[in-house]
DNA sequence: CTCCTTTATACTCGAAATGAGTATATGACG
DNA sequence: CGTCATATACTCATTTCGAGTATAAAGGAG
């Protein structure tokens, strides 16, 4: 049970939405993703990585997961022979206050992503981008049938839907493409803000799976502030898909999981009538398995 | 962004499965799972894992995912100072023959999670196993509601259901307790076999990302021949939850997905009517998204 | 050859969930 | 006091789901 040396580092993922804005924690301007050395993990991962990130941030992390392990030896332009394995993780902050210009820089998601914003219509970057991807698929015509589905399901061409939940697959299939800076290409109209080595893939993982969990998960919460209301709740949750939702089958759909409960409170900061404040039923994390069973299980 | 020095490794979890049952490739008679040292990696993970896989076992890996990074420092008994990180995946093979006694060792894995099949019922281990439990969440009065509800929840007690997705938090429950050998308790009946090190806990980890997997991704086609029956996929897809699921509804599930074409054959050596063969439309993949979009999306 | 057993495959039907839209309530403001 | 803006409550057709029943096509026993 030989085990190689390598270099080990944390990488965080950490998500908190603001008014309408997702948005991602960074150092270096917005340039790269906070990091840390491995050694940070006292006991475990997880708890040395949240003492961390608290006081880095001033805030504690609501929600913590691992995302994913790196550890390609081309996934940075050093050359150099030692391996370094990351290994990212998504965390959710309540964001208090709004972000001071200072240290922990809090940049809204889609700088990075333009095209991932689809709550006022498509954004208009998207055509051109579909039109470039298509071009590099006729280029190679052994791949190019190949390359075609690829595109058409990523981003709902050809009557596909959009599905949201994509983001990893349309950033990846961009970088080969080589349409987004990381990947050395030219062209970088609307192909959004880029960030050191790798780390635009990693925060693409990260949006992917926050967008894909909010849907069996309530996840959403830990972003929300201690008692919000129904449309608060639903802004938070399409600023994080990126999408418009339908508003009386969103609440029915909220209240169905029996999720949340009044406060009592109303809030008339809204215009309009006010409207009343909800909070969490945290119980519901061990009372309910939100992975609906979907196997046509028989009882016998 | 400094990185710290430590010893990496690959854990592989390669599941198949056989007649009815599911099984996992081990090494040291089914002690452990294979791993091997970080190195074989060449260019990605991935790609070394497959390629190491395949000579080991003369399999193909059909579908590999990475499935969780372990570092934590008490993981092993082993008080050393030096810090492991564990990579771990879970593979999908398509197992040919009957497994020789020879190196690569297939063991069925509900030898380790005896309580995980219910196809035959609820398991009889299941009543002693929940009644320790609960008399160790009594034990500590501060944490007892807690433990009570967590225990309740996964393990299906009052009223919840029976959740085949949460085996690793019965796992960890049953760890905690000190009811499996590889936590230093001492009540082993019926509490399935030990692994070395964390393996069960890896192996753990492996089954129940695959059970959650099934249900919104087609790769239970990963484990089954080029043609195969309605009925030989429904036992695949039971062995793997442990549960049995309701015929005609199945089929149901599967042809209104679009998941597979008859090959024109049939079979009769199910006994009874011949059965239909059928494939798998490897198109699916690229065509359909999966992940059924769950939020009330509004179109305008 | 006929009936019985066994498995395959095809329907049926009510209940629940979902997509889409309409109607009413309640504040603020001019 | 009416109008604007938002909140909240219903409605209704359609689809999906859980559960069960009915018919088809083999092999084997007698």
């Amino acid at each position: 049970m030989s085990a190689g040396l390598a270099h080990a580092e944390l990488i965080a993922v950490l998500a908190a939405v603001t008014g309408d804005e997702p948005r991602v924690m960074t150092i270096r301007s917005g340039d790269a993703l906070p990091s840390g050395p491995f050694e940070l993990a006292h006991r475990s991962l997880q708890a040395g990585l949240r003492e961390w990130v608290s006081d880095q941030t001033g805030h504690p992390v609501g929600y913590l997961e691992q995302l994913y392990t790196f550890a390609d030896r081309d996934r940075t332009q050093d050359e150099s022979d030692s391996r370094t394995i990351s290994i990212s993780y998504l965390g959710l902050v309540r964001e208090q206050a709004a972000p001071g210009a200072g240290k922990p820089g809090w940049h809204g998601w889609y700088e990075y992503f333009p095209w991932e914003d689809h709550r006022r219509g498509e954004p208009e970057a998207l055509r051109a981008i579909a039109d470039h991807l298509q071009r590099w698929a006729e280029r190679e015509a052994s791949r190019r049938d190949h390359r075609r589905r690829r595109i058409e399901f990523a981003f709902g061409l050809n009557g596909a839907a959009w599905n949201e939940d994509l983001t990893l697959q349309r950033y990846e299939l961009m970088f080969e493409a080589g349409l987004v800076f990381e990947s050395g290409g030219e062209e970088f109209v609307g192909t959004g803000r880029p960030m050191f080595a790798d780390h635009r893939r990693i925060l693409a993982t990260g949006i992917a799976r926050l967008r894909a969990k909010i849907k069996y998960r309530p996840v959403v919460f830990e972003l929300m502030p201690e008692s919000f209301t129904l449309l608060q709740l639903q802004r938070t949750v399409e600023a994080l898909a990126g999408l418009t939702l339908h508003k009386p089958n969103f609440r029915r759909l909220i209240d169905s999981h029996d999720l949340i409960e009044e406060t009592g409170d109303v809030t008339s900061e809204t215009g309009g009538r006010p409207a009343k404040l909800f909070r969490y039923r945290h119980a519901v994390l061990e009372e309910r398995a939100f992975s609906g069973s979907k196997l046509p299980i028989s009882r016998n």
